[in-house]
DNA sequence: TTGGCAGGTGACTAAATGGTCACCTATTAT
DNA sequence: ATAATAGGTGACCATTTAGTCACCTGCCAA
């Protein structure tokens, strides 16, 4: 969880992120084009980190290496992290809940 | 934005944001106490972060600083940022508020 | 089979960060 | 007033991290 958090720290990986949701599955030449501000030996380290904390998933096909988003990590992050600091939001759902089973 | 997300990358300031979970208003040497490893500077350094980022704000009382959880940025966080990728997370949201609205 | 293309590695530099300290100011109690 | 207490500041060092590069491996197609 401490890698996640770190993970999203940086600016850049958060791009990589909003990248890959614009469009799931893209190699690391893709992903470079869109960022020229960065070498591929950049971009390459930040998806590294993005990997160590299991925000990004890859598979090999070919010579190319494709990356896919994983959301799981930011939604346990959401779940077990945010849930108790975001107290009106996490409140809203509860009585939403509570409401709907309520009308059932 | 930049800076919650920097601010919560680290381990001891997550802590720290804990120990205001727990009892809010406390004051520097309060907070120090909890945290026997870390001198008073690495504990004020850390808060000094905290407030920059707006998620903590602080009010004097005489010769005290006392410092209280402000989970406003959080929760934008959850709201802005999260819920773009946490999907499953924000449908339940979703599905719960038209349920509501549908049944209502 | 060989040339070009996509990706990977280790070493290196520059900057940011965590942690500490000597020393300072402001407030309260005696 | 003055001593003790709570907090603040600037400089400092060690570690980490972002960014780059020369060079290497593996894969595909002409």
């Amino acid at each position: 969880m401490d890698l996640v958090f770190k993970a999203l720290a940086d600016n850049t990986r958060r791009a990589l992120l909003d990248a890959l949701v614009e469009r799931d599955g893209q190699s690391v030449a893709a992903l470079c084009e869109q960022f020229p501000s960065m070498t591929r030996f950049g971009v390459m380290k930040h998806l590294a980190v993005l990997e160590a904390a299991n925000l990004v998933t890859t598979r090999r096909q070919g010579r190319n290496k494709l990356h896919y988003l994983n959301p799981v990590p930011i939604q346990q992050l959401a779940d077990r992290w945010i849930s108790k600091y975001a107290q009106p939001f996490t409140r809203s759902l509860v009585d939403l809940k509570q409401s709907v089973e309520s009308t059932a």
